[in-house]
Order: C-alpha cells, then structure tokens, then sequence
DNA sequence: AACTATTTTTAGGCTTGTCTAAAAATAGTC
DNA sequence: GACTATTTTTAGACAAGCCTAAAAATAGTT
C-alpha cells in the first residue's frame, strides 16, 4: 500500500494535469497546491519514479504512470465518497467537508470503500458536483457550461463550482445558492455582465460576475 | 493536537492500566500490545513524559496524567463510535471493525465526531458491548457477569465479550450468538462445566466453557 | 548476601518526509 | 549569442519512530 504523503502527491500530480491537459506537471505547481518546498517535492519525485507511480525527466517535470494514476484515481474516489457521507449523512456544509475529507481519503479498506459506496447508494457527484470516479478508476464527466456564458432567458440547475474555497462556498449560501438549485437569467447587465436571476421561480437575486464565473450550471 | 502514534500508546496505556488496576503499567506490556520493541517504548515514554501526558519513573512503569487520560479515553470514544457505524450503518461483522476503527480512530476533528454521535443517535456501547465515553470522559460502566458463572436455569441476556479477537467472534457467529440473545441455562456438565443452554426459547445449544468464559451476560 | 534471569534503558543507526542554502539548468530578454 | 531571472536540483541537516546490540537496573532464588 502507499503511505499518506504518497496518495497526496499522487492526487495532486493527477489535479494538475487535469487543469493543464497535455502538459508536464512541474515541481513548483505541485509544491504550491501541497504547501511544501519545491526542494521536498524534488525528493518525493524521485521516490514515486523509483515505485515506476510516475514519469519524471529532471527539470521536465512529471505525468502519471497507469499504476500511478490508479493510485490518484482510487483517493479521489475516497475523497469524494467520504464527502457524499459528510454531507448526506451528517449533516456537513458543503463548504466543511473537504478539510475532513483529506483525513478519510487516506484510510486503507477496500472493503470498507464498497461498504460506503452501497450505503451511500452509489453516488456519482459529490456535493460540488464532482464526478466520482467507479470501482474500475473510470470517470462519467459531464460537460457543463459556466453561468456566466449562458443567455439571457436561459433556464438552468445549479451542477457544480469552478472554485472550491470556503469563503466562495459561503457565500453562496448567503445567497441560498446550491446544487440542484433552478435558475431563470432575468437580466444581463450590458456594462459588468453582473446578473438578475430567478431562484425557483420566486426571489430574484443579483449575481455578481465574479460569482457566476465559477458556478457550473446544466439545461433545465 | 497528537500524532497517530502517541494516541496508539496512550490508548495502549489506558487499557493495561484498566486491566491491572492501580499498578503501573510496564515497558513490555505496551511493546507487546503495540507489536513493538521494548526500545522503542522507551523513547516514546520519554517523549510522552515531556509533554506531561503520562508520568514515568525509569525502570517503575507509567501512569497516565490527568490529561493523558482525557486524550486516551477521547481515542476510545472515537474508536467505539466507529465500530458502531461500522457495525449498524456500513453492515461490518462485529468481527470486522475493530481493524478499520483501529485507522478511524486517529481523524482529528471534534466536529465529526460530535456529529458522528448524533448520526448514530448517542450510543452507549459498541458492537462488543464494552461502553462508549462521554464526550465529558464519563464512562458508565455496567457490572456484567460471565456466562460461566451463571446458575441452571437463568435467565440471562449476552451483553458483552471478554474475548475480542476475530476467531472468537466468528466463534460466536456460527453458533448464532450475538449482542442482545436472550439466553436460558438448561443444563451444565458436573465434569467440563459445558453448559446446554436455550437460544430465543428455541433452539438448544451446546456452549464449551471456554466459550462461556468469554461471554458477559446481563439478567433478561 | 550473592548469583542469575529478566526487564528496562542507553547508544548508535535507519527510513520517511521535511527543511535551508547553494549550485545547476532552463527560460526570457536584449 | 550573452546576460539575467526563474525554476529545479543537490547537499547536508533535522524530527519522528522504529530497530539491534550492549549495558544497567531490578527481581527471584538459594
């Protein structure tokens, strides 16, 4: 098995790439997201080359090998799952669950993953609209749209967020903003692209650009 | 807040002093109990006494402190409180979660496991029986008795283990003996102490006193 | 009280994962 | 192409936890 610092390097190498496809994931992005040294990550680097988790070129940065990437993928799993039982179950914001999360990623049982899974009824989002990744590392992505790219008149469900900061998350609930929410686009401002919208047919709010930039939204 | 391995020994220490009531707790005991070498005890008791969390006396054995104690103790209550959603929520064997609690029982947030406690609706022992600490570090501990030493004819509820390893509990399974069965003694061997004895006013069993000696009754 | 067996501690060393400071490689600019 | 800024790596060190082997203390026996 591999330790908790090994999946957390894992998982970071594998959100990076995901941002920036095609491209080398390099030493000082993966220090950034982990807080660490970029002279620790050139160390942990080596390490995870050795055990064939990933490609690593010196000051070419790194990718996945398969083996790696099924690490990555199985934590990410956990993460999410764990997430799902924090939030369905006991009664987490959505804005908490991520921070307790990191710590249950870690924990080793497969048996205990299925466990989780059938009680939680198999899951596919977690509760940013995350996909969850299967048993078999696969990932059922859907493509969604920023709000701030939709048309005036469009009807659309709340699906996911493109940042998942605390304070972002909170201030959403400020704004009783949350997945599964129904939108109506009222108004578009011409000069901020600030935006007047209907929340279930009833209050209208204003959405600030900034908000909209990072909420995910799909067709009614 | 404490690390992994110094919530193990502490934990390790309470139980062994819980056992051998006001004796100190020994060097080896603890190696043993933590599949460890007596060496290595050593360090950690030194490192543990700086930090005032248990009082050591070279080659006299350990006590813990007032605030070891609480650390232990709140060690116990989040691993009883894991068991018991292993146990009722994810459907483990009560032979099975002892190993996954023994991971669980190191994620540090006070918030989880106050809302793990609710979700569970405040249980007061685990599957095994033994009693959950309050979040106070109150245990109510009830006198049980063992099977063995009940009389022909009792009446009797199965409240507890003494035995906690996975043979003995799979031991119990197949003699369908659980938490909660209610219990008639029907007959004991003069010879062996081998008791027969009813399950659920149905079935008549054969229980070995070996088995008897581990099981912790309460009247029905 | 002395001798032996056992327990516990010390001494020195190893691994994992981290750090700082300095050196080397790469990228960007004129 | 040379010079500078940035990124990355190397070198050496440190803390946490563990180990083995040897020394010291304690306990048990006669």
């Amino acid at each position: 098995m591999y330790s908790f610092t090994e999946e957390n390097y894992l998982k970071t190498i594998y959100h990076l790439s995901q941002q920036k496809h095609l491209e080398n994931v390099t030493t000082n992005a993966i220090a950034d997201l982990l807080q660490t040294k970029a002279a620790s990550v050139t160390d942990m680097l080596k390490k995870l080359a050795d055990k064939k988790l990933i490609l690593y070129v010196k000051y070419q940065g790194v990718n996945l090998t398969e083996k790696g990437f099924k690490v990555a993928i199985g934590t990410v799993r956990k993460h999410r799952l764990w997430e799902v039982f924090l939030f369905d179950k006991l009664k987490f914001g959505w804005e908490e669950v991520h921070e307790v999360a990191e710590q249950l990623e870690h924990i080793q049982s497969d048996y205990l993953i299925d466990k989780l899974d059938t009680f939680l009824n198999y899951p596919s989002v977690d509760p940013h609209g995350d996909p969850i990744p299967g048993k078999d590392g696969t990932i059922k992505s859907q493509t969604l749209t920023l709000l701030i790219d939709c048309k005036k008149n469009a009807q659309v469900v709340i699906s996911g967020v493109k940042e998942h900061s605390v304070a972002f998350l909170q201030r959403l609930n400020e704004m009783e903003l949350c997945l599964g929410k129904k939108l109506k686009i009222h108004e578009i401002n011409e000069f901020d692209r600030c935006m007047i919208v209907m929340i279930d047919k009833e209050a209208k709010i204003l959405v600030s650009n900034e908000v909209a930039k990072n909420i995910l939204v799909s067709e009614a």
